[in-house]
DNA sequence: CCATATCGTAACAATAGTGGTTACATAAAC
DNA sequence: GTTTATGTAACCACTATTGTTACGATATGG
């Protein structure tokens, strides 16, 4: 196991409130889809409602469905909702700042993980709910 | 806390070796200068070894150095040597596929992370031991 | 050959993150 | 007011990470 899954299950949730614009879908249906636990959906998406990426109604008839349109939510929109910044072990990193290379390696790493970071979400971004329909959409290649 | 901080430790780890370069620098040293337990250093040299980018010595007078010259060691190759394969949480995903979505989006998360991963590693192959160990060398800005 | 320094690695505990589950309060619809 | 659904707290089981002790294996230098 590496890292968790809320990432993946939450592009998940989106697409398939995107599959299913107009729609009120309740928590229990996407668990049903996700294979997974009511609560555990709605834990993610209080995330996504708190980012703005879903809107989410109580009571009979009620149900989650996307606050924008798939277009203008991007994988990178979805990533920052639901996982923390990454520190990739920089907070557990005190290094001896008596030695010279324990005085400057931090401020190295930093400026490295930066570029690294950036250079992944510029990937997500490139990437919307509308392209993930459009493939969930798509026909099987050399079908009929 | 988010994930681990072996990538950080190890790139302290290899820049030390790189800074002494031509000595033999025992796990105690450079534990030292990390700031934590010779064990936990050689765990992690244990792999930098197996990976082919350290070489390590026992007995008295032993110890570790670089197996490479610092410009043919890049980030990459450490992150690679101590990092296990990310799977950004697709191990603990086992989605519905009688659902639509669920039958498909695996695929589609599958390609998105990997292109997000193969940007970030682009992004770490450009840093070398060599530029780190210029950084930790360089002279404050503004200075005399 | 023996004492010493050093690695290599197993074993264990403490801590923390994750995901699943139950429970229950809150709110909206009819 | 009954029903449906969200919102969230609490708890458990599981796993990963780090620090630590312990000890065997190996190389060096007398």
């Amino acid at each position: 196991m590496t890292g968790n899954s809320r990432f993946a299950v939450s592009v998940h949730v989106l697409a398939y409130l995107a599959y299913k614009a107009g729609e009120q879908v309740t928590s229990a249906e996407i668990a049903s889809s996700v294979s997974t636990n009511p609560v555990v959906i709605r834990r993610l998406l209080s995330a996504l409602v708190k980012a703005r990426l879903v809107l989410g109604h109580k009571g009979v008839g009620g149900g989650f469905g996307l606050a924008s349109a798939p277009a203008n939510i991007t994988l990178l929109d979805i990533y920052r909702a639901v996982e923390p910044q990454p520190d990739h072990g920089l907070d557990r990193f005190a290094p001896n700042h008596k030695c010279p290379v324990g005085a400057r390696i931090e401020t190295i790493l930093r400026t490295a993980f930066f570029k690294a970071q950036t250079s992944m979400e510029a990937e997500l971004a490139r990437v919307s709910l509308e392209d993930v329909n459009q493939q969930l959409k798509a026909v099987c290649p050399g079908k009929h």
